[in-house]
DNA sequence: GTCTATATGTCGATAGAC
DNA sequence: GTCTATCGACATATAGAC
């Protein structure tokens, strides 16, 4: 059973999701749970809260899988399958709420605009460690690691939009399929 | 010598850009040109037509340049390339109204919005068909097509985010190295 | 814990002087 | 063509009854 405060929270990801931060009032936010706005107050102090406890919400999913994937054993080719892996189940678990992630972020307040802003770039970093022991190992090649970077968590961080529309779709058939594409490339 | 037309829709760009077209007030874009918010009613008739001007002005730069690739005699992985081309070459020319084309589209108002998803659906469409054309030439290996053209286009929309960071980029060296990341893959 | 009513502020847009 | 002044709409948030 959803309590209030996480019925009122996917609401909200739902809304912003849809219509962005700014443009979301705590009206409609209100409409979609079927209370009155005023009575979201009782739950939460304002709409910057909302944003921030989903925002913080995702970022911690993110950083938390990545210290598992990094100290595993695996090699950096096989991390590199897990994030792919992660991103498509965090995807799919909070499809709205990824939304936040890709573009909403730059509605935090600045204090805790900071807080996100180093947490994603840990991830970044992160993830850009692995792709560099990949280059080492001789598993990974590219030119240019940090424009692979960006490439790869574009496609990664853009897949909620797809999958919105193409929600029957097998999460291991997804994955299988998006890790050939942006591991093996498409050259025949 | 820069119009005072065009000085505002820059200045326009330049806003919607960093902070979203909804969070962006006539005032900040009269500040960024230096004239008051009352003035720019002289040039455009409302903040809606701003957004309106900018983002067909960039859908349309996108399909006329797809048009021309497509009756071109190239083969359709040389077409794929020139596509690559054409959205670097788009992203350095325009690189504050391209964020228009990412995500600020979904504040115009129902009736151009349809004008503009008719044109972006068109360019999608066009771009999966030289995608379904390669790999029936069998220059290009997919799965699931449009999962590589979403994938694709991801790389390619988010381009703008990570240019901003490196404008000292060489572009045909860019061109280059994303071609092969998109194309050859990163598995060695 | 939800409601109605309302205070407060901001923004888009207009009117009219210069 | 730009300015100052202002209207009207709407949104966040609060106060207080039930």
């Amino acid at each position: 059973m959803k309590s209030r405060k996480e019925e009122i929270l996917a609401a909200a990801a739902k809304c912003f999701r849809k219509n962005g931060y700014k443009a979301t009032s705590m009206k409609s936010i209100a409409d979609e749970v079927g209370i009155q706005a005023a009575s979201i107050y009782n739950h939460f102090a304002s709409k910057q809260i909302l944003l921030q406890k989903l925002s913080m919400q995702m970022a911690n999913l993110f950083t938390d899988a990545m210290q598992d994937i990094k100290k595993s054993p695996l090699t950096n080719d096989q991390k590199l399958e897990r994030l792919i892996a992660l991103h498509i189940q965090l995807t799919v678990a909070h499809t709205d709420a990824i939304a936040l992630v890709t573009g909403e972020w730059i509605h935090l307040e600045e204090a805790i605009k900071s807080d996100y802003l180093a947490l994603r770039n840990t991830y970044e970093n992160d993830f850009k460690a692995i792709l560099e022991a990949g280059k080492k190992e001789g598993t990974i090649k590219a030119a240019n690691t940090t424009l692979l970077l960006y490439s790869l968590l574009s496609s990664l961080h853009w897949l909620y939009s797809w999958y919105s529309k193409n929600k029957d779709f097998n999460t291991i058939e997804l994955e299988q399929q998006l890790t050939s594409l942006l591991l093996t490339g498409i050259r025949a």
